[in-house]
DNA sequence: TTTAGCAGTCGATTAGTTTGAGTGCTAACA
DNA sequence: TGTTAGCACTCAAACTAATCGACTGCTAAA
C-alpha cells in the first residue's frame, strides 16, 4: 500500500503528465502541487515511486513519466472525475435536440460529439440484438430472380439482405409467403433461430414450397447473430493533435488498426465482465495501437444494453474529463430512446 | 504547340517523379529515358519547359520537379494507360466473386479493394438515383407510435427512414394503407414526388385519413432527391505511405477533410459534364487537401449511372495505372449488376 | 526525516564544415 | 544552327563539435 504522500505524488505525475505530454520533474511537482516540501524530498519518493514501477525515468538527466501500472493505479484510485462544464453540457444538449430520424444517423451523431467534445477518435458499437424479439418479416420483390428481405426487431431494422428467389414464386405467391413467414418468426428470438430443423418439423407439407424461402432467412438471422455488431468511428484524424503521434509510424499504426474492423472490435469487445465503463490500457489489450488506451461506456436503453460508445487515443489521455463526457451521452441517449 | 522531343521529355519528368518523389535530373533523364542526347542538351530543354510553366526547381542546384500544369498535359497528351498485371486481374477478380449479397457491403469491398490494389485511398460514391421509379412502398410498425419506411427502387432500397405514426392507424389501417400507397406510388419516378399538391389533388376523399402518412413519404422521398448521395473512403492511411505527407500538418489537412463529409462530396461531385473518368490536379478543385488529385470514374449499370468511384491521393499519383484499375472495376460491377 | 548544495549526465540546440548532386554558361564542334 | 564537353558555381543535406541547461543522485547538515 502506497502512503499517502506517495499517492499524491504519484497523481501528480500522471496528471501533469496527462497535460503537458513530458516528463515531470521534482521541482514542477513541488511548484505546482506540492508546496509543502522541497524537491529533494520529492526526489526521495519519485525514486522509490520508480523503484516499485510506477514510474520510468527516459534518461538519467529528465524527469519521469508514469508507467502503464501508474495509469492503471490512477484511473482504478487516484483520478477525480471531472465534471462538465455548463458550456461543454449545453454544446452537447444542442446536439441530441436536432435529434435524427434514423438510427444510422443517430450513431454517427454519437460519435460525432465524442470526437468533438473529447478531442480523442471516438468509436461507437451497436449492438444488432440477438436478444432481441423479432417483430416482423418481410420480403420485397425486388425482380423476377430476387427479393430484398426485410426483418424487424424491437430495436433494430435489418435490411438490404438481398436473397435469390426460388423461381416458382409470383407476386401472390410472396404475399401468402410474407402471410406465413410471420406466423412462423414472429415473436421468436433472434437467438433461438439457431437450429433450423427444430421449428423446420413444424412446417406443414403445404408449406414445402417455402423451405427454401425460410432457409435463406435463417441463414440471414444467423449471420446477424454471428458478427452480431457494426462499429463506427469518428474524428480518427484527431491523434495527430497529440506529439507522442507526431512520429509517422506510430501514427500509421494507430490509423491503420482504426480501419482493420477485427482488430477494432477486439480492442473495443466489453462483452466480459459487467461493468459500466470500461477502460483498457496501453498493452492490456491485445492489438492496441502503440501507446494507447480506451475508455469505453455501454449504452443502455430501458435497462438493456444497445451497444457501448467511447474512445481511443494517447495512453496519456483524459480520462477524468472522457469518464464524465461518457456518462452524460450515455444518460442522454436513455432518455431519448426511451421515450419513443 | 511543343516540340516532339520537349514532350518526350516532359513525360520522361513526370514519369520519374512519380516513381520517385525527388527532382529529376538531366542526367536521369539521360540515363533513363532518352539515350540518344547528352545532359547539356536536355538541360536546355529543361530550362525552356521551366519558362513555359511546366517545370520548377526547388532551388538552382535541385533537379524539376513537374507543375500542375504539367500533370494535366501529363493525363490529358502524354501519358500511356498501363494495362492491368495478370495477377492484378486475378486478384480483383477473386474479390468479386465472393458475391455479397447487400449494397452495402458491395460498396465498401469495391473501396476497399480500389485501395489495396492502387495503394490510394479510395472513395466510392454511390447515387440514391432520383431517376429511378419506386417499385414498392412498405410501412411497417415498429410500435404504437413510430413506424418504418421502406421504399424499394429499381436500383436500391431506402430504408431507416423511421417516422411518427398517426395516432388513429392501427394494423389494420396499415395494412390498407400499405395497398394503396402502393397504388399511388408505384411505377412514378423519384424526381416526379417533388410536388405534393399535384398528386395530392387525386386523393379521393376516403383516403383523407392517410393525407399524413402521404406527406411524411413525399418529405423522405424529397429528402432523398436532395442529399442523394453516400460517400463511403477506404485506406485513409494510405496517404502515410508518401514521403511527401510524412509532414504531420499535410497529413492532419489531408485525413481531416477526408472525414469532412461535405468537403469530399464537392472534391468527388462528377456531376459537370459527362466524363466516364474525371482527373482533378490540385488546386484545379477547390477544398482539394494541399497536394492532391483525384481521379474518378463513373460506375454505370445497363447505362445507368449509379455512382462513381475513384481514389484521391498526392499529386504525383500513378494515374496511368489508376486509370485502368478504375476502368476494369467499373466493367466488373456493370456486368455483376446487370445479370442480377 | 527533510533539505540545501553540488557534481554529474545527457538530450537538445546551435554553429560551423564538408560533400556532392545538379545547374547555367561558354566555347568548340558537327 | 543545334549539340555537347567542360567548368565554375550554388545550395541542401549530412556530419561534427561545442555549448547549454534541465534534471537527477548523493552527501552532509539541520
Amino acid at each position: 500500500m502506497l502512503s499517502d504522500r506517495k499517492r499524491k505524488i504519484l497523481k501528480a505525475v500522471v496528471d501533469d503528465y496527462i497535460e503537458s505530454a513530458e516528463p515531470v520533474s521534482s521541482k514542477n511537482i513541488c511548484d505546482k502541487y506540492l508546496t509543502d516540501c522541497s524537491p529533494a524530498t520529492v526526489r526521495n519518493e519519485l525514486s522509490a515511486l520508480e523503484s516499485m514501477g510506477y514510474l520510468v525515468q527516459p534518461h538519467v538527466s529528465a524527469g519521469r513519466i508514469p508507467s502503464q501500472k501508474a495509469f492503471r493505479m490512477y484511473v482504478d484510485e487516484l483520478m477525480t472525475v471531472k465534471p462538465l462544464s455548463n458550456e461543454e453540457i449545453e454544446v452537447i444538449d444542442k446536439y441530441f435536440q436536432q435529434r435524427a430520424g434514423n438510427v444510422e444517423e443517430l450513431v454517427m451523431n454519437v460519435a460525432k460529439i465524442i470526437s468533438d467534445i473529447t478531442n480523442y477518435t471516438s468509436v461507437v458499437v451497436k449492438n444488432k440484438g440477438e436478444e432481441e424479439y423479432i417483430r416482423r418479416v418481410t420480403v420485397v420483390e425486388l425482380n423476377e430472380k430476387s427479393a430484398l428481405v426485410v426483418i424487424v426487431t424491437d430495436n433494430s431494422v435489418l435490411k438490404d439482405s438481398i436473397i435469390d428467389l426460388p423461381i416458382d414464386l409470383d407476386e401472390n405467391g410472396i404475399k401468402t409467403a410474407n402471410n406465413w413467414l410471420n406466423r412462423v418468426f414472429c415473436g421468436k428470438k433472434v437467438s433461438e433461430i439457431s437450429n433450423i430443423d427444430v421449428i423446420m418439423s413444424d412446417i406443414s407439407i403445404d408449406f414445402a414450397l417455402y423451405r427454401e424461402l425460410y432457409k435463406k432467412i435463417v441463414e440471414i438471422l444467423k449471420k446477424c447473430n454471428k458478427g452480431g455488431q457494426e462499429i463506427t468511428t469518428s474524428g480518427s484524424s484527431k491523434i495527430l493533435d497529440y506529439p507522442e503521434y507526431n512520429d509517422i509510424d506510430k501514427a500509421k499504426d494507430f490509423l491503420t488498426k482504426l480501419e482493420t474492423k477485427s482488430d477494432l472490435m477486439e480492442i473495443f469487445d466489453t462483452s466480459k465482465g459487467d461493468f459500466e465503463m470500461v477502460i483498457k490500457i496501453g498493452q492490456e489489450q491485445n492489438n492496441m495501437p502503440e501507446g494507447c488506451s480506451m475508455v469505453s461506456a455501454k449504452i443502455n436503453v430501458k435497462d438493456k444494453m444497445v451497444g457501448s460508445a467511447g474512445v481511443i487515443g494517447p495512453i496519456r489521455m483524459d480520462y477524468k474529463k472522457i469518464v464524465s463526457v461518457l456518462e452524460h451521452i450515455g444518460q442522454l441517449i436513455d432518455k431519448m430512446l426511451s421515450d419513443q
